[in-house]
DNA sequence: CACAATAGGTTAATCGCATAACCTATATAA
DNA sequence: TTATATAGGTTATGCGATTAACCTATTGTG
C-alpha cells in the first residue's frame, strides 16, 4: 500500500547511462572532475526523480550521522514529565532549532543511567550528544566510556575539558538576587535548594555573597509529594523570613501557590525570588522576579561547541554564559 | 582520541570460530537450528565483549528502521517556541515514553510544509509518524504522498481512513462546558476561537448545545501581538458577558491574565473557561476551569494504533479519547 | 613527434548486518 | 539396505552510498 519504490542513485545513473560514482559526486559538490553538462543533467535528474538520499546507506559507508542526540535525566524528581518542565522544554525547543540548523537531525531520549546514553550513542554512530540534568560524578564517568564528543548543557563550573561544558554564572546569578534583596532592605532572607547539587550550593553561596551575610538555607525534597509535606511542615518558618529565594522557578512557583492558598501575600507579607526566568514566571502572579538566563544563546553555544567538537576532536571548552536578574513583582521593597 | 573499535557481528563469530550468520541468528532468537552450547557461548561472548548493534547497518540490510518520527508544526502562533507550548510539551514526553517502552527510538521536528515530513519520514526509512498540528487538507496531501503509516496525534472527527486519527471529543467537551456555565446561570457567553479551524468549531458547536442556544463568537488572531492589540481592542466588548470561553488553555490563560493586569476580577466580573487541561491551568490563580484531556492515554492510543498500522498495512482507526470538564474557580456561580 | 598532463569519467571494494540457500554428518524410517 | 529427516551449522548475496584507484581520449608541451 505504501510502497511504490524510492529513487535511489543507481536509477539516477541507470536512466543517465551514467556510472553511481558521478551521480554521488555531483550530490557532493566534488565536480572538479565532471563536465559542467553532466553536472546539470544529474542536477535535473535528481530535481526531477524527487531523490531523497537513504541516510541508512551513507551512515554506514561514511560513519558519520548527522545525529544529535539528546539525552535527559528522567529525574525522580519530575515524575515522568521531565520534557514538561519549563527549563527542559525550552533546551529542547532551542536544542532542536540549533540543530536543524545547522544540518543534523536531532534524537531526543530520556535516560536514567549513563551506560543508557553510551548505548544509545553507540548503536546510532552519534554525531555527537547533548546531555542535561546528570550529576558531576555521572558525568567523569562518561567521559571516560563514551566515543563521541559530548557537552553538558546545564553544566558545572570547574576547570578540567575533554568535554563541553555550558554553565551558566550560578554564583554571580545568586549574587545578584542577594544584592537587590539586600537593597530592598531584606535580611531576613532563607534559601530553598538541594545542597547536593553543586549547582544550587553555588548559587546559595552567591546570594549569601549578594547579601552579604550568610542566608539560613533549607533542603527541598525532590518528590512533589515530599515537598507539600515539606510545605506545610514548614509553614511557620518560612513566615518568620521577609524572603525567600528558591533555586529554580519551578520550586520558586509553587512555593507562591502554596503560600497564597494559604492566604499569605506575595509580596506583601513574604517576597519571593527565583532563577531561570521561565515562560511561567513571566505569567505569574504577581510576575515572578526571576534571575533570567537567555536559553536560545544557550542552546546556540552547546551546538556551536559540541559541531567544532565533531570536527577537531582536541576542542573541549567551558563556556561561561550571563545572566541578569529580572525584576517582577514578586519582591516587596522594605525601604 | 574517541576510537576503540566497535565490536561488530563479525568480531564476535571470529572469536568464537563461527560463521555472523549463527552470532545473527542468536541476537534475533532464531536458535532452533543452532545448539543450546552454542547459544550460551554466543550470548556470553556478546555479554563480555559488549555488542550493540549498529542500526545504520541493521536498518539497511531490513529495510525498517525502528525509527518514530514525531512531526509538529512549527505554526507561527508559537513564534518559534512549539515545544515550550503545555499541550505539545505534554504530547512529546508521552510520545517519549511510548516510543520507547515499545522499542522504538524517536526523532523530533518541527516543520512548516508537508514536503519536509515526507523527506524526512523517508530519508531515514521511518516505520511511523506521528503529526500535530497541521491542518486537514495538509493531512489529505500528506496521505497522497507519504509511504509510511502515520497518525495524527490532533486528529479531526471525519469517517474515512488510510490513516490513523486520534481525536478527542471536541464537540461534547464545548457541550460540557456550555453546559456548566448554563447551570451556573451564565447566557451571555463569547467565545473566542479560529473559526478556520475545524476543532475550533466543533468546540464552538458543543458550547452552543450545551448552552442551549448559540453562544457569541469571535475570532481570535493567531500572532502574539495582533492579540495584545486584539485584547485591548475588544476589552469593552468582553466586559459585556458574563463567561467567555476559550477554545484552548493558551488563550485561556493569556486572556485572564490580561483581563487581571485591567483589574478585572475573575471569576467575579468575568467568568472563564477553557480547553485542555495543561499543566498550566492546574497551576493559574484562580485555578482555571477548563475541559481536560489524558494526554498519556492519548500518546498510547496513538502510538499503538501507529504500531498496528507498521504490522499491518490494512488497519486505519479513528480513535476518540473521551474528555471531561474539571471544574476550577475560574467559574462563577450566578443561582 | 613523443610524452605528459588533464578532463571526464568508470570500477570495484567497503561499511555491518540479515537471510535465503546450501552443506554435511548423524539418526531414523521403510 | 537405502532413502530421508534432522540437527547444526556455513556461504554468499544484497541493502544504498562513498570513495580510492583506475581507465581512456584529448590537449598541451618541449
Amino acid at each position: 500500500m505504501w510502497s511504490e519504490n524510492k529513487v535511489r542513485i543507481k536509477d539516477i545513473a541507470e536512466e543517465l547511462g551514467l556510472s553511481t560514482a558521478t551521480v554521488s559526486n555531483v550530490l557532493h559538490g566534488k565536480t572538479k572532475k565532471i563536465s559542467e553538462q553532466t553536472v546539470k543533467k544529474v542536477e535535473k535528474k535528481l530535481e526531477e526523480r524527487g531523490y531523497i538520499p537513504n541516510m541508512a546507506a551513507t551512515l554506514l559507508a561514511r560513519n558519520n550521522s548527522r545525529i544529535i542526540g539528546v539525552v535527559v535525566n528522567n529525574h525522580a524528581k519530575y515524575e515522568g514529565h521531565v520534557f514538561e518542565d519549563s527549563f527542559i522544554s525550552a533546551a529542547i525547543n532551542h536544542l532542536s532549532d540549533e540543530i536543524e540548523n545547522k544540518g543534523y537531525f536531532m534524537m531526543l531520549k530520556k535516560a536514567k543511567r549513563i551506560t543508557e546514553i553510551i548505548e544509545f550513542a553507540s548503536m546510532w554512530n552519534m554525531d555527537g550528544i547533548v546531555v542535561i540534568g546528570f550529576c558531576e560524578d555521572e558525568y567523569q564517568d562518561l567521559r571516560d566510556r563514551i566515543r563521541v564528543p559530548f557537552v553538558i548543557y546545564d553544566g558545572f563550573a570547574q576547570e578540567q575539558n575533554r568535554f563541553g561544558n555550558i554553565t551558566i554564572d550560578d554564583f554571580d546569578g545568586g549574587r545578584q538576587a542577594g544584592l537587590y534583596l539586600k537593597e530592598a532592605g531584606h535580611s531576613k532572607v532563607l534559601c530553598v535548594a538541594d545542597n547536593e547539587v553543586c549547582m544550587d550550593r553555588k548559587r546559595f553561596e552567591g546570594v549569601c555573597e549578594g547579601l552579604g551575610e550568610k542566608a539560613c538555607f533549607l533542603k527541598i525534597p525532590m518528590h512533589e509529594k515530599d515537598r507539600h509535606i515539606f510545605y506545610e511542615k514548614h509553614f511557620q518558618q518560612f513566615l518568620s523570613y521577609t524572603a525567600i529565594f528558591a533555586v529554580s522557578d519551578f520550586y520558586a512557583l509553587e512555593l507562591m501557590r502554596f503560600l497564597q492558598r494559604k492566604h499569605v501575600n506575595i509580596p506583601e507579607d513574604i517576597s519571593i525570588i527565583g532563577f531561570d526566568g521561565s515562560a511561567d514566571a513571566k505569567n505569574s502572579n504577581p510576575r515572578l522576579t526571576t534571575v533570567v538566563q537567555d536559553n536560545k544563546l544557550r542552546a546556540q553555544t552547546a551546538i556551536s561547541l559540541l559541531i567544532r567538537m565533531i570536527n577537531d576532536s582536541s576542542v573541549a571548552e567551558n563556556l561561561c554564559i550571563p545572566v541578569k536578574l529580572e525584576i517582577g513583582e514578586s519582591v516587596k521593597n522594605h525601604i
